[in-house]
DNA sequence: CGTTAAATGGAAATGATTTTCATTTAAAAA
DNA sequence: TTTTTAAATGAAAATCATTTCCATTTAACG
């Protein structure tokens, strides 16, 4: 039995609706599917493919130009792991409990999401927004936070 | 009348040789560019084209493998800044005066380096560091900071 | 100098993303 | 419901930063 979404306000459709955009099987499609992994980090293609099983009519192109619009809403970020292709990750409404940042492998390209010391980091980039802000009048949307190295797989094999 | 580097072991002769690296007029030549746009950041491209104008033997696929070396010692960053194409910027090896993190303005692409709240910034990172290698068996080995954000000119176009 | 593996440049290949354009469709109007 | 219309779409082609290939050159060492 197929999950649907709500249709409250507020939900994705009014999201969409409200900044002038039309509902589409497509754009569902990927929004379930981001939803879906939301905890994974899928390139377009993959985000493709898993669509593409469940509902065949998607293009690649259309794709990636949901992502775009998804990004420009602030609906999904778009992360480089140093691999040569973007992954995308829904962004959780709630900046509490889903914020996190990453731990990214430089040799496999493993992601890991942590939540450590978030609480600290997030006050402290706080204050450093708004001092930012100030200093050089840059209006701050969002931030990045990684950490590379090489993770316990990848040390093994040395 | 041309700026010469030193000769000390220690320099960046020493570094490539050290890990078995000839020096070449190519190497030396990026390496000025890097160190002398050090606070700049600089495409592939534009780094190819400033070696060019004063060695002219220079070929663009040899600007992309000195890079790649440089960035596996460590002594060169390369960045996303969303533009895409990557960007480059010397290493500064004391980390007190040259460290700092970005500030990207996603519409213009205009990246500033800030180094305001360093210490706290560091300080915090650090003990990160410490608690995310041990829960993740992860060596660390570097980090990423950056505020996205709309800058002073583009905001007033609007 | 002569030897040799590393380094190089130019051309071609690669591959993720974007553009183009003819067709389809969501949603508002009638 | 039917009509209307601009937004959305898919397929194919284009783009373009980066990588690969390979014949030639060169740094380093004795
Ligand atoms: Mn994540
Ligand atoms: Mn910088
Ligand atoms: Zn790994
Ligand atoms: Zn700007």
């Amino acid at each position: 039995m197929r999950q649907r979404h709500c249709n409250r306000p507020g939900g994705w459709q009014g999201k969409l609706r409200g900044c002038g955009y039309r509902i589409t099987i497509g754009r569902e499609a990927i929004l379930d599917v981001l939803t879906k992994y939301k905890d994974k980090h899928l390139s377009a293609e993959d985000i493709y493919l898993k669509v593409h099983s469940i509902y065949s009519d998607i293009g690649l192109t259309s794709v990636y130009r949901t992502l775009d619009m998804l990004i420009s809403m602030g609906m999904v970020s778009k992360f480089d792991f140093g691999d040569g292709r973007a992954r995308y990750e829904i962004a959780g409404e709630g900046q509490k409990e889903d914020h996190h940042h990453h731990l990214v492998c430089t040799i496999c390209k493993r992601v890991i999401n942590y939540n450590d010391f978030i609480d600290e980091e997030l006050q402290l980039i706080n204050k450093t927004e708004k001092s930012l802000s100030e200093k050089h009048k840059f209006e701050i949307r969002s931030h990045l936070v990684q950490f590379y190295g090489i993770c316990d797989k990848c040390k093994k094999k040395k």
